[in-house]
DNA sequence: TACATTGTGCATACACGGGATACACAATTT
DNA sequence: AAATTGTGTATCCCGTGTATGCACAATGTA
Protein backbone atom coordinates (compact mmCIF):
# COMPACT_ATOMS: atom_id res chain seq x y z
CA UNK A 1 0.00 0.00 0.00
CA UNK A 2 1.20 3.40 -1.38
CA UNK A 3 -0.02 5.85 0.51
CA UNK A 4 1.10 9.63 2.52
CA UNK A 5 -1.07 10.79 5.47
CA UNK A 6 -0.61 14.23 6.79
CA UNK A 7 -1.50 14.91 10.26
CA UNK A 8 -1.10 18.32 10.10
CA UNK A 9 -3.45 18.54 6.74
CA UNK A 10 -6.81 20.63 7.13
CA UNK A 11 -8.24 17.65 5.73
CA UNK A 12 -9.54 14.07 7.93
CA UNK A 13 -7.30 11.55 7.39
CA UNK A 14 -9.80 8.83 6.37
CA UNK A 15 -10.73 11.41 3.55
CA UNK A 16 -6.88 11.46 3.07
CA UNK A 17 -7.20 7.81 2.70
CA UNK A 18 -10.36 7.44 0.35
CA UNK A 19 -8.77 10.08 -1.75
CA UNK A 20 -5.50 8.80 -2.45
CA UNK A 21 -6.67 5.21 -2.83
CA UNK A 22 -9.17 6.29 -5.27
CA UNK A 23 -7.12 7.76 -7.46
CA UNK A 24 -5.11 4.73 -7.58
CA UNK A 25 -7.73 2.37 -8.39
CA UNK A 26 -8.62 4.79 -11.09
CA UNK A 27 -5.20 5.21 -12.61
CA UNK A 28 -5.03 1.72 -12.86
CA UNK A 29 -2.35 1.49 -10.33
CA UNK A 30 -4.35 -0.81 -8.42
CA UNK A 31 -6.15 -4.02 -10.40
CA UNK A 32 -9.41 -5.24 -9.91
CA UNK A 33 -10.17 -8.56 -8.02
CA UNK A 34 -7.09 -7.30 -5.92
CA UNK A 35 -7.05 -7.66 -2.31
CA UNK A 36 -6.69 -4.51 -0.13
CA UNK A 37 -5.00 -4.84 3.25
CA UNK A 38 -6.60 -6.03 6.00
CA UNK A 39 -7.36 -2.59 8.01
CA UNK A 40 -5.94 -4.18 10.91
CA UNK A 41 -2.65 -4.00 8.91
CA UNK A 42 -3.43 -0.71 7.43
CA UNK A 43 -3.83 0.96 10.21
CA UNK A 44 -0.52 -0.38 11.86
CA UNK A 45 1.44 0.93 8.72
CA UNK A 46 0.06 3.98 8.79
CA UNK A 47 -0.39 4.27 12.70
CA UNK A 48 -4.10 5.26 12.68
CA UNK A 49 -6.51 3.44 14.37
CA UNK A 50 -8.65 0.25 12.67
CA UNK A 51 -11.53 2.97 12.93
CA UNK A 52 -10.02 5.70 10.41
CA UNK A 53 -8.78 3.11 7.96
CA UNK A 54 -12.73 1.43 8.13
CA UNK A 55 -14.32 4.93 7.48
CA UNK A 56 -12.32 5.17 4.21
CA UNK A 57 -13.03 1.78 3.38
CA UNK A 58 -17.02 2.51 3.56
CA UNK A 59 -16.75 5.58 1.65
CA UNK A 60 -14.43 3.42 -1.52
CA UNK A 61 -17.42 0.82 -1.23
CA UNK A 62 -20.05 3.75 -1.27
CA UNK A 63 -18.77 5.12 -4.37
CA UNK A 64 -18.52 1.49 -5.71
CA UNK A 65 -14.29 1.41 -6.06
CA UNK A 66 -14.15 -1.70 -3.90
CA UNK A 67 -16.66 -4.65 -2.39
CA UNK A 68 -16.20 -5.71 1.03
CA UNK A 69 -16.69 -9.62 2.08
CA UNK A 70 -16.74 -10.03 6.14
CA UNK A 71 -14.42 -12.31 6.75
CA UNK A 72 -12.52 -12.40 3.60
CA UNK A 73 -11.56 -8.65 2.39
CA UNK A 74 -12.03 -5.69 0.28
CA UNK A 75 -11.50 -6.62 -3.40
CA UNK A 76 -11.21 -3.76 -6.24
CA UNK A 77 -14.00 -3.57 -8.15
CA UNK A 78 -14.00 -4.71 -11.71
CA UNK A 79 -14.15 -1.84 -14.28
CA UNK A 80 -13.25 -1.40 -17.89
CA UNK A 81 -11.15 1.38 -19.00
CA UNK A 82 -13.64 3.49 -20.02
CA UNK A 83 -15.76 3.17 -16.83
CA UNK A 84 -12.35 4.21 -14.92
CA UNK A 85 -12.26 7.37 -17.02
CA UNK A 86 -15.71 8.33 -17.22
CA UNK A 87 -15.71 8.10 -12.77
CA UNK A 88 -12.15 9.52 -12.56
CA UNK A 89 -13.77 13.03 -15.15
CA UNK A 90 -17.35 13.16 -12.55
CA UNK A 91 -15.35 13.12 -9.30
CA UNK A 92 -12.86 15.89 -10.94
CA UNK A 93 -15.71 17.66 -12.11
CA UNK A 94 -17.22 18.08 -8.59
CA UNK A 95 -14.54 19.02 -7.44
CA UNK A 96 -13.67 21.76 -10.10
CA UNK A 97 -17.10 23.23 -9.84
CA UNK A 98 -16.64 23.98 -6.40
CA UNK A 99 -12.94 25.27 -7.16
CA UNK A 100 -13.70 27.64 -9.23
CA UNK A 101 -16.48 28.90 -7.88
CA UNK A 102 -14.28 30.83 -5.46
CA UNK A 103 -12.11 32.01 -8.49
CA UNK A 104 -15.40 33.97 -9.77
CA UNK A 105 -16.10 34.96 -6.31
CA UNK A 106 -12.78 37.32 -6.70
CA UNK A 107 -13.96 37.98 -10.42
CA UNK A 108 -11.35 36.09 -11.86
CA UNK A 109 -11.56 35.48 -15.50
CA UNK A 110 -11.21 32.36 -17.17
CA UNK A 111 -8.09 33.79 -18.83
CA UNK A 112 -6.85 34.22 -15.79
CA UNK A 113 -7.47 31.30 -13.67
CA UNK A 114 -5.87 29.68 -17.09
CA UNK A 115 -2.41 32.10 -16.81
CA UNK A 116 -2.30 31.32 -12.94
CA UNK A 117 -2.42 27.71 -13.38
CA UNK A 118 0.53 27.76 -16.38
CA UNK A 119 2.66 29.38 -13.35
CA UNK A 120 2.31 26.12 -10.50
CA UNK A 121 0.70 23.19 -12.53
CA UNK B 1 -24.45 44.40 2.58
CA UNK B 2 -24.21 41.89 0.18
CA UNK B 3 -23.78 38.23 1.26
CA UNK B 4 -25.29 34.57 1.13
CA UNK B 5 -24.51 32.25 3.31
CA UNK B 6 -25.65 28.35 2.93
CA UNK B 7 -26.33 26.37 5.77
CA UNK B 8 -26.10 22.68 3.80
CA UNK B 9 -22.28 24.34 2.96
CA UNK B 10 -19.07 21.95 4.02
CA UNK B 11 -17.42 25.46 4.86
CA UNK B 12 -18.71 27.03 8.28
CA UNK B 13 -20.80 29.67 8.07
CA UNK B 14 -17.57 32.18 9.65
CA UNK B 15 -15.40 31.15 6.74
CA UNK B 16 -17.82 31.93 3.98
CA UNK B 17 -18.61 35.18 5.53
CA UNK B 18 -14.97 36.00 5.33
CA UNK B 19 -14.69 34.97 1.72
CA UNK B 20 -17.14 36.83 0.47
CA UNK B 21 -16.68 40.01 2.54
CA UNK B 22 -12.68 40.06 1.09
CA UNK B 23 -13.37 39.07 -2.34
CA UNK B 24 -15.49 42.40 -2.19
CA UNK B 25 -12.70 44.57 -0.71
CA UNK B 26 -10.68 43.39 -3.30
CA UNK B 27 -12.30 43.65 -6.38
CA UNK B 28 -12.86 47.10 -4.62
CA UNK B 29 -16.91 46.93 -4.28
CA UNK B 30 -16.26 47.90 -0.82
CA UNK B 31 -14.58 51.56 -0.15
CA UNK B 32 -11.43 52.06 1.48
CA UNK B 33 -12.67 53.83 5.15
CA UNK B 34 -16.25 52.49 4.64
CA UNK B 35 -17.62 50.93 7.87
CA UNK B 36 -19.08 47.59 7.64
CA UNK B 37 -22.58 47.09 9.35
CA UNK B 38 -22.53 46.43 13.45
CA UNK B 39 -22.32 42.55 14.01
CA UNK B 40 -25.24 42.47 15.50
CA UNK B 41 -27.17 43.91 12.59
CA UNK B 42 -25.00 41.89 10.33
CA UNK B 43 -26.21 38.90 12.71
CA UNK B 44 -29.92 39.83 12.39
CA UNK B 45 -29.94 40.11 8.60
CA UNK B 46 -28.26 36.67 8.01
CA UNK B 47 -30.00 35.31 11.03
CA UNK B 48 -26.61 33.80 12.56
CA UNK B 49 -25.35 34.54 16.02
CA UNK B 50 -22.96 37.77 16.74
CA UNK B 51 -20.33 35.71 17.64
CA UNK B 52 -19.93 34.37 13.97
CA UNK B 53 -19.90 37.72 12.54
CA UNK B 54 -17.22 38.81 15.02
CA UNK B 55 -15.33 35.38 13.96
CA UNK B 56 -15.38 36.88 10.46
CA UNK B 57 -14.69 40.71 10.76
CA UNK B 58 -11.72 38.66 13.42
CA UNK B 59 -10.14 36.80 10.52
CA UNK B 60 -10.54 39.91 8.26
CA UNK B 61 -8.65 42.29 10.76
CA UNK B 62 -5.74 38.97 10.86
CA UNK B 63 -5.53 39.56 7.39
CA UNK B 64 -5.45 43.15 6.98
CA UNK B 65 -8.16 43.68 5.07
CA UNK B 66 -10.52 45.83 7.58
CA UNK B 67 -9.50 47.55 11.57
CA UNK B 68 -11.59 47.10 14.51
CA UNK B 69 -11.93 49.97 16.58
CA UNK B 70 -14.07 49.24 20.03
CA UNK B 71 -16.74 51.15 20.29
CA UNK B 72 -16.48 52.56 17.16
CA UNK B 73 -17.10 49.84 14.64
CA UNK B 74 -14.65 48.36 11.71
CA UNK B 75 -13.52 49.97 8.71
CA UNK B 76 -12.37 48.92 5.41
CA UNK B 77 -8.57 49.31 5.37
CA UNK B 78 -6.31 51.70 2.97
CA UNK B 79 -5.10 49.98 -0.31
CA UNK B 80 -3.99 51.18 -3.50
CA UNK B 81 -5.23 49.38 -6.72
CA UNK B 82 -1.57 47.59 -7.03
CA UNK B 83 -2.49 46.21 -3.63
CA UNK B 84 -5.79 44.52 -3.94
CA UNK B 85 -4.42 42.97 -7.18
CA UNK B 86 -1.41 41.05 -4.78
CA UNK B 87 -3.16 40.40 -2.22
CA UNK B 88 -6.11 39.15 -4.30
CA UNK B 89 -3.60 37.11 -5.89
CA UNK B 90 -1.72 35.43 -2.82
CA UNK B 91 -5.47 34.47 -1.92
CA UNK B 92 -6.42 32.82 -4.92
CA UNK B 93 -2.99 31.11 -5.47
CA UNK B 94 -3.04 29.74 -2.23
CA UNK B 95 -6.28 27.96 -2.83
CA UNK B 96 -5.06 26.93 -6.30
CA UNK B 97 -2.06 25.21 -5.25
CA UNK B 98 -4.46 22.98 -2.69
CA UNK B 99 -6.83 22.60 -5.70
CA UNK B 100 -4.59 21.33 -8.24
CA UNK B 101 -2.49 18.36 -6.14
CA UNK B 102 -6.02 17.07 -5.95
CA UNK B 103 -6.08 17.00 -10.01
CA UNK B 104 -2.56 16.14 -9.68
CA UNK B 105 -3.27 12.43 -7.84
CA UNK B 106 -5.57 11.74 -10.26
CA UNK B 107 -3.18 11.91 -13.17
CA UNK B 108 -4.53 14.84 -14.60
CA UNK B 109 -2.81 16.51 -16.95
CA UNK B 110 -2.27 20.44 -17.33
CA UNK B 111 -3.90 19.86 -20.97
CA UNK B 112 -6.81 17.92 -19.39
CA UNK B 113 -7.76 20.30 -16.69
CA UNK B 114 -7.45 23.68 -19.11
CA UNK B 115 -9.73 21.43 -21.33
CA UNK B 116 -12.29 20.52 -17.98
CA UNK B 117 -12.19 24.34 -16.96
CA UNK B 118 -13.04 25.27 -20.44
CA UNK B 119 -16.23 23.80 -19.80
CA UNK B 120 -17.52 24.64 -16.83
CA UNK B 121 -16.10 28.09 -16.31
C1' DT C 1 -23.70 62.41 34.05
C1' DA C 2 -26.84 59.16 31.91
C1' DC C 3 -27.79 56.46 28.13
C1' DA C 4 -27.48 54.20 23.71
C1' DT C 5 -24.35 51.92 20.53
C1' DT C 6 -20.32 49.56 19.50
C1' DG C 7 -17.08 45.56 20.05
C1' DT C 8 -15.32 41.78 23.59
C1' DG C 9 -14.96 37.80 26.94
C1' DC C 10 -16.82 33.76 29.19
C1' DA C 11 -19.63 29.51 29.79
C1' DT C 12 -22.41 26.24 27.36
C1' DA C 13 -24.51 22.96 23.83
C1' DC C 14 -23.65 20.32 19.89
C1' DA C 15 -21.35 17.88 15.87
C1' DC C 16 -17.50 15.46 14.17
C1' DG C 17 -12.85 13.32 13.86
C1' DG C 18 -10.25 9.95 16.04
C1' DG C 19 -9.09 6.22 19.28
C1' DA C 20 -9.65 1.83 22.53
C1' DT C 21 -12.18 -2.01 23.30
C1' DA C 22 -15.31 -5.71 22.69
C1' DC C 23 -18.26 -8.16 19.37
C1' DA C 24 -19.93 -10.89 15.09
C1' DC C 25 -19.01 -13.36 11.02
C1' DA C 26 -16.27 -16.41 7.74
C1' DA C 27 -12.44 -19.44 6.58
C1' DT C 28 -9.31 -22.78 8.10
C1' DT C 29 -7.48 -26.32 11.06
C1' DT C 30 -8.03 -30.20 14.04
C1' DA D 1 -18.35 -30.83 14.34
C1' DA D 2 -15.62 -27.80 17.29
C1' DA D 3 -11.76 -24.77 18.08
C1' DT D 4 -8.80 -21.31 16.23
C1' DT D 5 -7.51 -17.63 13.43
C1' DG D 6 -8.41 -13.72 10.49
C1' DT D 7 -11.63 -10.48 8.84
C1' DG D 8 -14.93 -6.55 9.24
C1' DT D 9 -18.40 -4.25 12.70
C1' DA D 10 -20.49 -1.85 16.71
C1' DT D 11 -20.24 0.65 21.00
C1' DC D 12 -18.36 3.94 24.02
C1' DC D 13 -15.29 7.77 25.11
C1' DC D 14 -12.51 12.07 24.52
C1' DG D 15 -10.65 16.25 22.28
C1' DT D 16 -11.44 19.95 19.11
C1' DG D 17 -13.98 23.34 16.81
C1' DT D 18 -18.53 25.57 15.35
C1' DA D 19 -22.25 28.20 16.91
C1' DT D 20 -24.92 30.37 20.58
C1' DG D 21 -26.54 33.55 24.63
C1' DC D 22 -25.54 36.57 28.19
C1' DA D 23 -22.91 39.75 30.70
C1' DC D 24 -18.96 43.22 30.34
C1' DA D 25 -15.97 47.14 28.53
C1' DA D 26 -15.17 51.04 25.49
C1' DT D 27 -16.91 54.81 22.77
C1' DG D 28 -19.99 58.43 21.39
C1' DT D 29 -24.02 61.55 22.30
C1' DA D 30 -27.82 64.25 24.67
Amino acid sequence: MNVTISNTSEKPIYQQLYEQISAQILKGELESGFCLPPIRQAALELNVSVITVKKAWEELERSGLINTVTGKGCFIAEFSQGDMLRIRNEMVLKQMESDTSYYKSFGLTLDEVIGLLNKIY
